[in-house]
DNA sequence: GCAATCCTTCCTTCGACTGGAAGGTGCTCG
DNA sequence: CGAGCACCTTCCAGTCGAAGGAAGGATTGC
């Protein structure tokens, strides 16, 4: 198939399926007028490519992935590595955020939301330290 | 004080102390010899600045909070708004965060994780849709 | 014969800095 | 008085990740 049609089919932009080829992550075929030729196995890693980057799976994550999905006499504990170690960031970003919006909410509900200039908010900004 | 000396104080790089003047964010008086000379006013600006940046504002959430910072007849409605606008992306991302973790989570644990080459995750990511 | 689809290449975007080079200033030591 | 050094200035370029867009041409399908 062409790139139209595993556009479709795997969700991602044919300019973002060219790129994906152009940093190695997949080498499809080409066919005698010069297109490239997908078949079942580019759309299988397509699609892999499409749900690990929604999983947050970083390009250079999924150069890691991709290679260990293309071997057989690879480990599933390499594998998990990949993944634990992409959790823990994960996790990490989620208690940064989490931190972040108890403050946040907290400044919110302390501030009257009215019209007079008096605001906790601006006021805690202004001097509080980390 | 010189910028050496409030870049300490704020705990702000100096580069990004020229830089938040470069986008207008502050605007430090300059003595004779061109030097830029901060006063006890840049010093609360560029702390409040460090703070909102720490809690995940963006530089143009920074630019009206400065504003409203600013401008003594501000409602702290406005304030609030924004605040709340952040909150609510803060919320958000944190939302997509743990459904990726769930999902990283529940996949990790279904995965042996030893020497042979059978692997859930990959097979979870070979195949799934969003 | 013409629109749709494909190709390539190069440039641009976003956000928020960060680095480095080249050169002026100011303070101290001898 | 001069050397040396830290500190300051400006300006230009680059970083990172992940594409997006435009230009200009070839090919295919109806």
């Amino acid at each position: 198939m062409n790139i139209g049609e595993i556009s479709e089919r795997s969700g991602l932009p044919a300019k973002t399926i060219r790129y994906y080829e152009d940093i190695g992550l997949i080498t499809p075929d080409r066919s005698e007028n010069g297109y490239r030729l997908f078949g079942a196995q580019d759309l299988h890693k397509l699609t892999f490519l499409a749900r690990a980057r929604a999983l947050g799976f970083s390009i250079e994550d999924c150069r890691t992935l991709m290679a260990l999905y293309e071997d057989d006499t690879r480990a599933s504990a390499d594998v998990k590595h990949v993944a634990i170690q992409h959790l823990h960031r994960i996790e990490e970003k989620i208690e940064q955020l989490q931190s972040m919006r108890q403050t946040l909410s907290h400044l919110v509900s302390t501030c009257a939301g009215d019209n007079r200039p008096d605001c906790p908010i601006l006021k805690d900004l202004a001097t509080a330290k980390l």
